[in-house]
RNA sequence: GCUCCCGUAGUGUAGUGGCCAAUCAUGCUGGCCUUUCGAGCCGGUGACUCGGGUUCAAAUCCCGACGGGAGCACCA
């Protein structure tokens, strides 16, 4: 099996699909996977993308078996290229582009193509010494003109470009372009299954020429269907242009579509890997569900998240109260054992004072028992007020009621910013318990109650938080 | 325009002629429980695109219509 993207970025949510079901058949039959960068289109390579694919890859759980550059391998290309014309398969185009499309649409074909072999042969080695220009020739493989598909007649295999490439420079300038290549390479490389997207439909069909004209063995393809992914920033023309424009810092900024944005969330790889599973390899299109991948992620690693109060929007309240307060939350209710986040409140003039959400505040009414989480119960003086009194400690005072449970910080926690991936959808600005400080110091996936799980992090000293989903 | 692929609830998915008045997950929703409006448990909601045909019997096979997607590049 393999797996072959054009390096012209990190991976995707995109990519994730064709990764993990061919991990997995690779897994399941003890097979071997292939990487194979595509880098045969000097103009939109991004060079940091050699080393960021296989790093993806390794956080997605993939185990490499075998990897190849094209670029590489352009010599094998240019072999595999002279039996092609030898065999009649190919020829050497010198009409202008518009002309040989044209004359292919209706059917016709351009003069070149019924010259004899050697004369392409001649043509070829044109092509590779310089006298043809960019643009002047090109090889193309001969297919059926009459194919009632016309996605399937006669197509380019070879072109001139003399840009120069981030790897190989200028050494070489005759380019084979995608259906050339990946015939070439998965034969070459021993690929007995194909497992790709429903787009390259046919693109199989174009390729399957190639196999024809050298007598080799056709591998077996499996074609899973297209998906759609809604609300992430995924073309990569647009991500270069918020890049230059600075309005996004990196390849994990989190409103990326990136696996680099999806960690950085705090998504764990075996969720997708999960949700792929779950989908399967119908060749049924299918829109991504973020809502799913989070329900899955969220058994994932809820177990192993602490959980800590968030209060967006903060306003002082202050609870007339007789006695000290003491409060002490574990840090994850299933387990008591990792320890817990420990309050002593001393009143002040007979009171003390917390900061809750001002949306919390505001709705609730005068009178009515609500408690702070793990603190004590308290009643309102006014409708959304900021007075109040201390209710005691009975929680099934606060039973029946919407929202009768809120979360608190102390005077003085330190400001939290969450960020998320799209605008308004949720709190932004607040304030953490302080011993989220030191989760951020670790860079630590967290659970902040009722807001939703988060991985948060410092910036000097400020506290943020990129928000993974409810 | 031509060609190909696909069509089960909001989103995915199981289902390959009878066990389907259609599975599971997710979403939404009601209840129980619970120091998260979380999790868990119980319940509800909601689908075989339509029309013909074959058959004793069709979500499953055939034909047509309709709908969705993809390809027809010197991108991958």
């Amino acid at each position: 099996m393999r797996f072959a993207p054009g390096p012209s970025g990190p991976l995707h949510i995109g990519h994730t699909r064709a990764a993990i079901l061919n991990d997995e058949y690779v897994k399941r039959y003890k097979g071997r996977f292939i990487l194979r960068l595509e880098d045969t289109n000097p103009e939109k390579l991004e060079p940091e993308a050699y080393t960021m694919i296989p790093e993806d890859l390794e956080w997605l759980g993939i185990e490499v078996h075998e990897s190849f550059v094209q670029s590489d391998r352009m010599e094998l290309y240019y072999d595999a290229v002279r039996e092609l014309i030898n065999v009649g398969g190919a020829y050497v185009c010198t009409s202008d582009t518009e002309v040989w499309r044209s004359l292919k649409e209706s059917g016709h074909p351009v003069e070149d193509r019924g010259l004899p072999p050697d004369v392409h042969m001649d043509r070829w080695d044109k092509m590779l010494d310089g006298t043809y220009n960019e643009g002047e020739a090109f090889l193309v493989i001969k297919t059926d003109l009459n194919h009632p598909n016309p996605a399937v007649r006669d197509f380019v295999g070879m072109r001139l470009r003399d840009e120069p490439h981030p790897r190989t420079g200028n050494r070489y300038r005759a380019y084979p372009l995608y259906n050339l290549s990946v015939a070439f390479d998965d034969h070459l490389m021993g690929c007995t299954h194909i497992l790709r997207g429903k787009d390259h439909l046919n693109n199989t069909l174009k390729q399957e020429y190639i196999y024809d004209y050298l007598g080799w063995k056709r591998p077996h393809f499996l074609h899973y269907g297209l998906v759609s992914i809604p609300d992430t920033l995924l073309k990569k023309s647009l991500i270069a242009q918020e890049r230059r424009e600075g309005r996004i810092e990196g390849w994990d900024d989190i409103r990326l579509g990136t696996l680099r944005a999806l960690k950085a969330r705090g998504f764990d790889p075996l969720s997708l890997r999960r949700y792929w599973l779950d989908v399967g390899i119908k060749p049924v299109d299918i829109n991504f569900s973020w809502e799913t991948l989070s329900a899955i992620n969220k058994v994932v690693i809820d177990d192993r998240t602490n959980r800590y109060f968030f209060v967006g929007s903060p306003r002082l309240l202050s609870v007339a109260v007789d006695r000290p307060l003491e409060a002490s939350i574990p840090l994850h209710p299933e387990h008591p054992e990792r320890g817990a986040r420990k309050y002593k409140l001393d009143p002040i003039n007979g009171k003390i004072m917390v900061l809750v959400a001002e949306k919390d505040l505001k709705e609730q009414k005068k009178g009515v028992v609500f408690r702070l989480k793990d603190l004590c119960n308290i009643i309102l003086e006014t409708d959304g007020g900021s007075e109040a009194s201390y209710a005691g400690q009975d929680l099934s005072s606060v039973k029946g009621e919407r929202g009768r449970i809120i979360q608190w910080c102390l005077p003085g926690s330190p400001r939290c910013t969450i960020l998320y991936p799209e605008d308004n959808m949720g709190p932004n600005e607040g304030v953490a318990e302080g011993f989220v400080v030191e989760e951020g110091r670790k860079g630590s996936l967290v659970q902040f109650e009722r807001v939703g799980f988060c991985k948060v992090w410092l910036k000097g000293e400020e506290l943020y938080a990129n928000y993974g989903h409810k």
